[in-house]
DNA sequence: GTTAACTCTTACAGCACTGTAAGATATAGC
DNA sequence: GCTATATCTTACAGTGCTGTAAGAGTTAAC
């Protein structure tokens, strides 16, 4: 199993091509999820055969921008070192580069919709928000009356709540982390006066 | 400006055509937004040109739809009496009714996919909620630090978070309801441990 | 039972998109 | 400067959809 490389010179413009066309994409399918391949071409500064040259089909395409997306994303987590101290804390160091994340890949705001198949790049995210929130119950930092997957959930849909609230006009960029973080925690440690 | 009505009958299998379609593009929207015209009519037990004989364009359908869906909607929560008693109480019996209106229309949970401008329909929901979550924080039963609209956001994406989750499996339809109220309740009321 | 309304079948025009292809032109690498 | 690589232009086949249309059959309403 050695790795037989025939001769294949990988020329510079096309590397460039091929980061423009990834990043076109993540911008213009983040405001149309039915961006077609043509729309995207344009906002590359290429055209469409070109895509075409470097993606066999649309969906190699949009596997490549959510795969990319989601490894840096998993990249910015570990960074985060949500194993270490206090579980609020990382929660907070979460959220920051989560955020700084979602600006730079805004299509992962609509990971949910057809053909952005993001269920199995996911899969890792949650993962590692799923055991940063259990080691917070286990500590006793957050409560433990909800469900560790509820609490995930409601993590998740906060965060893209304050990115559609802020792309609306009615959150100023500048308080969005500050008002996610409030209400997480609220959620997340209890308060003892509901139920 | 009478309203001259020319003899036009209606006939009452036409109106159960109607009912049908409107039915099944709710349902089969719900989990396919880009669900074509076709998919819909079988859905619905008829044919393609059934349904273009009771709405001229797809885009007419849609906004059927959605349109009846918010109007029982509104219905639904006037009838819990927002504006009576205390917020926190009346909160709870919106969260009650609009799952009722979820589970009859779950094509709601997706009103925010190309085609279905819920914009326009939207603009009401908001502003009871809007409405109630003032009142609470007028009365001092809410917390004041976050802003309202901010508040408003947060209820409509825990909701939708919850019907993901049991849609997802991993919430029992069950406890559903109760999640959601706990977790509102601390984001609203506020605990005075953070910040 | 008659009639008008409704639905179904079949068919077609038009459009937008995906994917493929070939030849011409430009450009990076050595 | 030469050459392989990459891109652009132009073109075409195939597909699935929307919207329109006509005629035949069916059903509700009176």
């Amino acid at each position: 199993m050695s790795e037989l490389v025939p001769p294949r010179r990988r020329r510079a413009d096309a590397e460039r091509s091929v980061a423009a066309i990834v990043d076109a994409a993540s911008r213009v399918l983040a405001e149309q999820a039915e961006a077609s391949v043509e729309a995207i071409a344009a906002a590359a500064g290429v055209t469409r055969q070109t895509v075409y040259a470097h993606f066999r089909t649309r969906e190699e395409l949009l596997a490549a921008v959510v795969g990319r997306a989601t490894a840096e994303a998993l990249a910015a987590m570990d960074a985060a070192e949500l194993d270490t101290g206090p579980a609020a804390d990382a929660l907070v160091r979460l959220l920051e580069a989560s955020w700084r994340t979602f600006e730079r890949y805004p299509v992962l705001l609509r990971a949910d919709q057809p053909g952005l198949s993001t269920e199995d790049d996911h899969g890792p995210v949650r993962a590692r928000l799923l055991r940063l929130v259990r080691r917070g119950q286990e500590a006793g930092e957050f409560d433990r009356a909800l469900p560790a997957d509820w609490l995930v959930a409601t993590t998740i849909a906060v965060g893209h709540a304050a990115g559609a609230e802020v792309a609306a006009g009615r959150l100023p960029v500048g308080e969005a982390l500050g008002v996610v973080r409030v209400s997480l925690l609220r959620v997340l440690t209890g308060d003892g006066r509901v139920q």
